[in-house]
DNA sequence: ATGAAAGCGCTAACAT
DNA sequence: ATGTTAGCGCTTTCAT
């Protein structure tokens, strides 16, 4: 084959410098040029090390990533497969993520499963190949059979935010029982203990069961008394409404919504809207999560706040520390680290009335 | 070396399958098992076919993808460097992206440049050090050095947004005076005339330029005039509230405020609720970019919408057609394509007073 | 219809 | 202090 040319545009294409013509230019060895890349082992003559430095610099050489990766079995990658990038929480998480990642020198790869399963198995078998050296995932919405073979192998992964049964794994969460309680409290403190509670479908989506979970349990410790119909579970699709408008159809009805959803919460907001209802005059909201946008909608926003950049950090530093621990053969022991949420008071339970 | 139990777990350590590993377990070669992969050339008897697919089956192997793309120089990687993943804008983009590279076999490596032009080199030479078959990007505040060198090897680029001065590339973009010009227009139609214009820091940025320059335009078209000082450029660390007081504070006063940026429209309306200012009794708001909330905040907003889906959809339609275009050696022609924006009509420049 | 072997670009023993 | 060489796991030419 024509192993000379190789480093000249072959009409119009790219042309691929590697290290062997590094090499040649500094009238080294391959073997030199790869020290002085890594900075690795014996001493290098400060001579041939500035002479490769200029064949590098003149060449604008650049490691081939995949070559290096084959190599080292190592890529520096890491996964990241988040269910629903729309909803700006994850994007502080993934500004955690990515702060930690590229302190250690890690790049991502970043995907989005939109909380579909087969995305999901799709996107991971996709890491898998591509050799990542460890994955950060936020489960989508069903169990997904590859968690199972990931976690059996040893393969570093940390699960973000929700829980996957049965499986000794290492999970950042944020205590959700105590957010429910947050809200709870406040709520009742401003006597609008008539509460109902919008959930997006259970699923099996731990934080979902625990909200919906802890809101029984923070109402049971208030001595109140939970009214099953208002509780609305219903599905992104669905028109938001209509549940609104059911629920305020009651013979009896409740004075405060909590929403256990930041997207969920627009929806609620504009059906009241829509309806003529005044918040917080005829009833009060109170939100999960904190977002740009929380304190400019109208009323601005009572709202649960997660430490979700502070989420992304720790499980991308659990994360490496979990790789550097395979690499060097040391044992693992999987942890669960529970977060804090916080109450940011506005005014949309009706503080300031 | 012990090249016996390679595919055994080692001490809890991940076991690798390799295409040997299937080889031996079918009984055939490694030749053969590629073929049945990638069902390639040579027709293979039904029958091996049958006893390769079986053992991939029965050891769950999966192909390593960097051993495939070093030697096929190739990686049905595309990398995507985005200046803002935080502005939701980005991430509708990103989703067109994302359906359009998932339609044609590409995988995605995101990466946030948050607006720094270092951070945007560091990804770019990740990118092409791992071998990616091409990049979509947005690009920072800067001139990032390296665009040059890769157009003029004929790498794989497409620009979203803004556009590169002096190079010839492919670029997919809004139109911004058409926009400025619907948001003016509509303004005046409400009797909205002294306009006054908020901007980040123009910074060379092409959208920045041809917004503030086509609101000068507008304007003149209607006959009106421009107050200078009724252009305000404010830092993002900056607090608008200043620039907003000092707006209001003149002897004559606009009555209608046009946000060149969404994340800016936040900042406007939460100073002029800080300030006691009605919205929009006192002052109209018309925004850019459709968002989430829009719809939502206090009142509704009028706003410019970008048809960010379709320019993530064509960005990457027309990236993927460049990538084929290389790989057959055929000459490529960059364009630059220009969308539509339109005007979403709501309640915050006064149409329903 | 199937296999042997070269080689993609790099690193890491193992020389010297 | 530097070089030689054997792979990493795959695809692809060339044999058979």
């Amino acid at each position: 084959m024509e192993r000379e040319n190789q480093s000249l545009k072959l009409n119009g294409k790219k042309m691929r410098v590697t290290i062997e013509d590094v090499a040649k230019k500094a009238d080294v060895s391959i073997t030199t040029v790869s020290r002085v890349m890594n900075n690795n082992y014996h001493h290098i003559s400060p001579d041939t090390k500035q002479k490769v430095l200029n064949a590098i610099q003149e060449l604008d050489y650049r490691p081939n990533a995949l070559a290096k990766g084959l190599k080292q079995m190592k890529t520096n990658l890491i996964g990241v497969s988040l269910s629903n990038l729309q909803n700006p929480f994850w994007l502080k998480v993934l500004e955690g993520i990515e702060d930690a990642c590229q302190d250690a020198g890690y790049s991502l790869m970043i995907v989005n499963s939109r909380d579909n399963l087969n995305n999901e198995m799709e996107n991971l078998k996709g890491f898998i190949m591509r050799q990542v050296d460890g994955i950060i995932i936020n489960p989508s919405i069903g169990s997904n059979p590859l968690f199972n073979s990931l976690v059996s192998n040893n393969f570093p992964v940390v699960f973000l935010n929700r829980k996957v049964s049965d499986l000794k794994t290492d999970t950042i969460e944020v205590d959700n029982l105590k957010g429910v309680s947050l809200a709870i409290n406040h709520l009742v403190k401003l006597n609008r203990s008539k509460i109902a509670l919008f959930s997006y479908p259970i699923d099996g989506i731990s934080p979902r069961i625990e909200r919906v979970e802890g809101f029984r349990k923070a109402m049971t410790q208030h001595g109140l008394e939970v009214n099953e119909s208002w509780i609305k579970i219903l599905d992104e699709k669905e028109d938001c409404k209509i549940h609104v408008q059911d629920l305020l159809q009651g013979t009896e009805q409740p004075n405060a919504i909590f929403s256990t959803n930041n997207m969920l919460t627009l929806e609620i907001l504009e059906a009241l809207k829509d309806l003529g209802v005044r918040v917080p005059e005829d009833i009060g909201i109170l939100g999960y999560d904190e977002t740009k946008w929380s304190k400019h909608i109208n009323p601005a926003l009572t709202t649960i706040e997660q430490p979700a950049y502070e989420m992304g950090k720790q499980a991308a530093k659990r994360l490496i520390a979990f790789i550097r621990s395979n690499e060097e053969k040391r044992e693992w022991q999987p942890e669960t680290l529970l977060l804090n949420p916080s109450l940011i008071i506005r005014n949309s339970c009706g503080e300031a009335l």
